[in-house]
DNA sequence: CGTGAATCGTTTACCACGCAACTATTGCGA
DNA sequence: TCGCAATAGTTGCGTGGTAAACGATTCACG
């Protein structure tokens, strides 16, 4: 505890550039999810809802664990089974336990669920392209992906741990 | 129902690279402010009170009004009415009427509220740096601001009109 | 086998936010 | 100047998220 906190102090500043990329992102994020949201409303979806909907949809047999479901939505296991009870409550989705593992349940797109992601669909693709892709120039659709894809992959393993990012 | 929704079918779908960088974004925003949040929690103060300090910091006498202020923060009334409460309680933010206008108060930082910022500051900044700057090309930074302003931009005008985007 | 650790899902606080209703105040127009 | 619409902020309520505690089940290992 004697060194000052190792490396908190010793950060060199954004530059002027750096600082206007960090500004744009963090003012942009909050009002395009905004957007995304109040797009897709009209379908009686949440983007949360909508998500679901995809995994399931996407699974050979359109069902998941709630454990991985939880895991690729970014949820809490107790927000899934919030999420889970108004799709649910809607019939967009069933619960039906696991007959190899029984603490397992098991999340199965109904039809109605089909439904709703197929309307659903294609007002989530403009909303997409128009609030997001349409705004990109040529050469910075892939900026984008290699971007956020250098963001992620330095987001993977350094959580507490501080210091040990990279080099 | 014979036409099909008027142009929601007519979007054109997201290519191969389009979809990778949509994914890469959507997949990543999350993890990102997770990061950063949890890179602020030692501090004491949470992205949301960071971002309330940062503001009043940059006014001239370190107050705003609390429209003004839920403005800035893309924050409803009560949202900020709330967020408000947990810094007056740490005696990090001073809420006084105005003597212009009797309907409005003012939140005011306090000497506490620079200390804690001056503390979080130097965090928040390794933790950008860190997270995002670091880990972009040369080039991306300006192809990151190009983006972002560019979506931004176009989230302004066109909430709920549709298609009145541009052209 | 059998027992203790790990895993799975839900329930229970609790917290943060938005919406709508409400009070107080201001400002505009007849 | 009177009255009514607009503005500012707070509060009650509903929603949707997390963390922690809990029961049920499975797994690993002696």
């Amino acid at each position: 505890m004697t060194l000052p906190s190792v490396n908190a102090q010793s950060v060199v500043p954004l530059s002027t550039s750096e600082l206007a990329a960090w500004r744009a992102f963090a003012e942009t994020v909050t009002d395009l999810n905004s957007a995304l949201e109040a797009d897709l409303a009209p379908t009686g979806l949440t983007l949360g809802d909508y998500q679901v909907l995809v995994f399931l949809s996407e699974s050979p047999d359109g069902s998941m664990r709630m454990v991985d479901l939880a895991c690729r939505l970014q949820l809490s296991p107790s927000g899934l089974t919030r999420r889970l009870d108004g799709l649910v409550k809607h019939g967009h989705v069933d619960r039906v336990p696991s007959d190899t593992d029984r603490r397992v349940m098991r999340a199965v797109i109904t039809d109605s669920g089909r439904t709703a992601l197929a309307a659903a669909y294609p007002v989530h693709l403009a909303s997409v392209r128009h609030r997001i892709i349409d705004r990109l120039a040529p050469g910075d659709v892939d900026a984008f992906t290699r971007i956020f894809s250098a963001i992620a992959s330095g987001l993977q393993s350094a959580d507490d741990s501080g210091n040990a990012v990279t080099s």
